[in-house]
DNA sequence: GCCAACGTTGGC
DNA sequence: GCCAACGTTGGC
């Protein structure tokens, strides 16, 4: 079983929403390297949701796959902000997972956290200048952060 | 295929 | 709100 990270900012979209709402479509990735990942992913793989461009910007909870990559419909849709002129239906460019609420952290570890472990080197979140949303949490890292993971009950 | 210009991300 | 870093686009 992989592990993922995906980025999302609380105010479009926070792991509250996720909560209520349990599932969601991952839509609006349009980056390529981020939409490769996607296409790795696989049932029930666990993805750590983490809140960016925010105050406190830190892993606030857990997901897991439950669909696998197929095409994001917000790409052939010139009413949406994710819009892409160069998807067609045939070659659709973009695609998205379905992520499950799994749980939500007591208490988000945060960036500044997670950048003073030293056994996070190496690890693209805490590297300058990365800015890729989706992007594998390798064993070692996994393996460290899941140390820090407590969820509320 | 290079690379300058531009747009975006995201921490601070 | 600033700006560094990066990705994408498009002219040549």
């Amino acid at each position: 079983m992989a592990v993922w990270l995906m980025k999302s900012e609380p105010d479009e979209f926070s792991i509250n929403d996720l909560k209520h709402r349990q599932r969601e479509n991952w839509d609006g990735v349009r980056n390529f390297q981020a939409r490769n990942f996607m296409r790795q992913m696989a049932l029930g793989d666990t993805v750590l949701f983490y809140h960016s461009s925010c105050k406190v910007p830190a892993i606030v909870g857990t997901a897991t796959i439950s669909k696998t990559a197929h095409p994001d419909p917000s790409c052939w849709n010139p009413e949406s902000k994710y819009y892409d002129a160069k998807s067609t239906l045939e070659q659709p460019r973009w695609e998205q997972v379905e992520l499950s609420f799994a749980g939500k952290l007591k208490r988000p570890i945060t960036l500044t956290v997670l950048k003073a472990m030293p056994e996070l080197e190496g690890f693209a979140l805490v590297q300058k200048g990365s800015r890729l949303s989706v992007m594998p949490v390798a064993e070692p890292y996994w393996h460290t952060i899941q140390a820090k993971m407590l969820f509320e009950s």
